[in-house]
DNA sequence: AAAAAAACTTTGCTTCAGCTAACTTTCTAT
DNA sequence: ATAGAAAGTTAGCTGAAGCAAAGTTTTTTT
């Protein structure tokens, strides 16, 4: 086991503990986004209905997004996205839909290629996600 | 937006959090499985290294999976796995074999390919498995 | 306009996964 | 055989993400 080895393993676990970090993030600012494109505005008991936690969560995981720059939210009144919460939700919506139809593309049931796109999308790098849009443009 | 839709996210967004739970298991049993094939043992010191976490990391983290049933550990000796804990040991070591062949099947570099493996495959469900494992097949 | 319902917040708890600092045990070299 | 190094453990902290219970604010209904 040499010294490289040992550093590209401890990379590789390191930079999916920074993954795991940022999913929460993405994952509600994709929500939200969702929520005001859909129904004009995003409430927090809608945010907690859809992900399935109890209402404190919600109220928790914003203030951190708040905190982070990525949403802005007053008390008792909806939330809204940041220029930059705005822009990591269309980054994140764009992956999301690529590796969705990747799977659909290889075969995979759309309903479980959704679900299984939801936990893989954080975790493909720039590359792989390049293949997976080639793939899905080759096909079509 | 239905009881139904509402049902089905809030059940995608759980699996994912169920998903997260098992991680670090079984990132530290297939650790552990592959230490001990290739050095003989498993010490605590060689999983900081190669997880790039430090001891007392480990050292909480053994504990929590000898109790969870999965190893074997004994106070300053090195680490086992129970059956249990070979047994899901080697289902990981498959899905993600499987699931790095797949990346570099669709053109990924196998350095890429073996770093995205680690995020991906504790997201993959039984079905897109086996389309991962069809299509590495169907190129052979 | 007041009561009831819904939405939101606060408080205080849990678990997980990480850390540093300090300590103990085991191993290794002299 | 012992001193020093390496490995492992313990104690005590952090932050993230979840929860229930209780309180507050807003909205809706009567």
């Amino acid at each position: 086991m040499t010294e490289a080895h040992i550093a590209q393993s401890a990379a590789k676990f390191e930079r999916i503990r920074k993954a795991h970090q940022s999913e929460v993030a993405e994952d509600y600012v994709e929500m939200i986004a969702d929520l005001i494109d859909q129904t004009g505005e995003a409430r927090a008991v809608d945010l907690a209905s859809l992900f399935g936690v109890t209402a404190p969560t919600v109220n928790a995981t914003v203030q951190r997004l708040q905190k982070d720059g990525l949403v802005i939210s007053r008390p008792y009144r909806s939330i809204f996205l940041t220029p930059a919460g705005q822009e990591l939700a269309a980054y994140c919506k764009q992956r999301h839909r690529i590796v969705r139809d990747f799977l659909i593309a290889i075969g995979v049931d759309a309903d479980v290629a959704e679900q299984d796109a939801e936990g893989v999308e954080h975790h493909v790098s720039e590359i792989t996600l390049q293949k997976f849009a080639d793939f899905v443009a080759a096909k079509g």
